[in-house]
DNA sequence: CGCGTTTTTGAAGCCCCTCAAGTGTAGTGG
DNA sequence: CCACTACACTTGAGGGGCTTCAAAAACGCG
């Protein structure tokens, strides 16, 4: 079975197999979680580098009032503060949305693995910058899309991540995420999500159930998310 | 006068003379821009590291239907776009908003300053490690937060940026938004910026006009606002 | 002074929220 | 195999926050 974060880095630099074995060798220790559990939470010092491997979680951030707001959703393949050691604590949690498998790769060795090799360096650097246009992106959407055309780009970024680590098949793809996760993402209600999920699948773009998302039309959701060639890559279009 | 890029390091990490020398020749070859000029546009190769040293500007991008949406807003002592330069080209764009006198620093020269002192590599990390939370900050607020709150929240923000490069004093300082960038940021019309603004003069927590934001109530304001503490490395109580 | 931009104010409407109730759908234990 | 439970999902009705449209006043810069 492939590591999804070989996979990942692999396609931001052409690593060599020794990078290939640093890579796999760092991923050997690894841990299972059930769903709904905390990695790590808001005002802990920060700790390792985390690594996902199977399952899905996410970065977010609850208020004071009892609401919660999702700011990334992590899929395998990805990993997360590399360098947030020099700050004092986590100013949010991250936590698993499935059961998952990951790895905590520990400061000191994610160090050596970049000293040992610019072709990693390079890799992580890239990763990193793909992740804050990520960030962009949603503030983007918060800001200047309506409902629909939010939930439409959601699910054009999520699912040209998920193929980049190989987690579709043609049209349709893994994805465990609860109406409920999806508002806490858009920052919108569950209520509203529901209905708009209705009206992008009468629409015939996509539809979102049991944990599978299924693409009807691509043209056609790129269209309604405003979703921009540029971002991650201009991969939408490839072997679509 | 101060270097405020020297001023905003040297709050991060300490630096030795020999660092703050290496800074401020960098700094040497400034610009001068009139307001309303981007610096960089969306689609433009990434350039050099930009530092502004007086004047604001901010990240922006252009939505296609004509709106726009600010990501970032950039005072004097900020600097961006440090390891941009793997991408291919830029995702969004960076424009003055009044006139402004900056730097550029050449990539090679900020490898160099990166490899010849641990404080200033420590001082760029933790300098980007908070502006990624300022991102994610902002996307908080764009989900969960009203307009009030999201206001006030950007003023508490800002308000502590601009003291920490000495830009404020006691209770007022310069802050030359216009109402339209304001709502460009918050996601909102100005329109709605305006009574907005309103109710916060009339609730006796702050104003702004001219160019100049006055606090009224540091305490009421943050409340307002929802302001964490930790955000920012909790900054705000420092001499109100 | 004159002109463009920003700020201000009002009225009407829509998008999304709130509240509420009911219907699946897994997982658990008897 | 079927209660029982806990969520997630679905659907409806009503309300509020923010937008849109419009126009006037104030500001700032040549």
């Amino acid at each position: 079975m492939p590591n999804p974060f070989v996979q990942k880095l692999g396609r931001y630099a052409s690593l060599s197999d020794e990078d290939t074995r640093l890579l796999e060798s760092a991923c050997r220790d690894t841990r299972r979680t059930a769903a709904r559990r905390d990695l790590i939470r808001e005002g802990d010092p920060p700790g390792p580098v985390f690594v996902m491997l199977e399952g899905w979680a996410c970065r977010y951030k609850l208020m004071r009032e009892g609401g919660r707001q999702v700011l990334a959703l992590l899929m395998p393949g990805d990993f997360c503060d590399m360098h947030v050691a020099v700050l004092d604590e986590m100013d949010h949690s991250i936590g698993t949305l499935t059961p998952a498998l990951y790895t905590e790769i520990p400061r000191e060795r994610m160090e050596t693995l970049i000293a040992s090799s610019p072709a990693l360096t390079r890799a992580f650097w890239i990763a990193q910058l793909v992740d804050e246009g990520v960030l962009r992106a949603w503030i983007v959407s918060m800001g200047r899309r309506d409902s629909t055309e939010r939930l439409a780009h959601l699910m054009c970024e999520l699912y040209i991540r998920a193929r980049n680590v190989g987690l579709c098949i043609d049209g349709h793809c893994e994805m465990p995420l609860t109406q409920i996760v999806i508002a806490d993402a858009l920052g919108l209600t569950p209520v509203h999500v529901n209905r708009v999920l209705r009206k992008l699948k009468v629409a015939g773009a996509m539809e979102l159930g049991r944990g599978t998302l299924h693409i009807r039309d691509v043209e056609s959701l790129a269209r309604i998310a405003g979703f921009d060639d540029n971002y991650l890559h201009r991969r939408l279009k490839l072997a679509a």
